[in-house]
DNA sequence: ACAACTATTCAACAATTATGGAAACGATGC
DNA sequence: GCATCGTTTCCATAATTGTTGAATAGTTGT
């Protein structure tokens, strides 16, 4: 992951009506939530959630698919995954007694993702 | 952890200069870095890497420690270790088919924490 | 006490981000 | 086609954040 990228993921994650809704949306797991939903747990004015839900899109940390008249968004949990994998790497490098592996194993992940998360074993 | 307290922490990653010295002292692990040696890894103005590290600091995300007339600073591994748990905690609740465990296990966490990381087991 | 060194604080300015209401847009059902 | 519903876009305004250089503060060695 690039520090650009890391940087647009923490930034979306910065607000705390952005950081509630993905959290929501990580807790609903595959299923989802449309906006309007998303607006009445929050108690959020609906421009304003759409504000926030766009950042965490350009950010690549939700999807958005229309379902009607609805808009249903995802966390994007592969890539939550990737920015944990992104923040620890490197941990210690130059203590390898200290540092194993910090790399986060997920049932999620499996039951989410196609082929993604190749990251290198690191031996 | 609560809201207020990992929006801070977003907040201080979401900018280039202040995910790149997190980054840095995460590599350098517990021997950290004093603030000049930071700056000229960072190409970075003292006064704005001042500025940075202080937002870290005021997140919790470093230490400072003052040894001679130098300021070191050490990333807070525990603290990011309970930051990721927070981000990934009750995900896809109600799905315990497909979300089983997702704490990090953190041979680093080993190697500096003293008995952090209470956190409850999640069934 | 003084000078050199390290780092932070201050202040002014520039740039970015957040907010909520009104308007607009697309989808649905009559 | 028209009214309705869900959501987003637009706009003006308010608030926050980042950047510099100069001034300040603390530490060390002479």
């Amino acid at each position: 992951m690039e520090t650009k990228a890391a940087t647009s993921i923490f930034e979306s994650l910065s607000s705390s009506w952005r950081l509630e809704a993905f959290r929501l949306l990580v807790k609903q797991g595959p299923e989802g939530m449309v906006a309007g939903d998303i607006a009445s747990a929050l108690d959020i004015a609906p421009s304003s959630l759409s504000f926030h839900l766009k950042a965490l899109a350009h950010a690549g940390m939700v999807t958005v698919e229309q379902e009607g008249r609805f808009q249903r968004y995802r966390a994007n949990i592969p890539l939550m995954l990737d920015l944990i994998a992104y923040l620890t790497e490197e941990c210690c490098s130059g203590n390898p007694g200290k540092c194993v592996d910090l790399r986060a194993a997920s049932s999620c992940a499996d039951a989410l993702l196609p082929p993604i998360l190749p990251k290198q074993a690191k031996s």
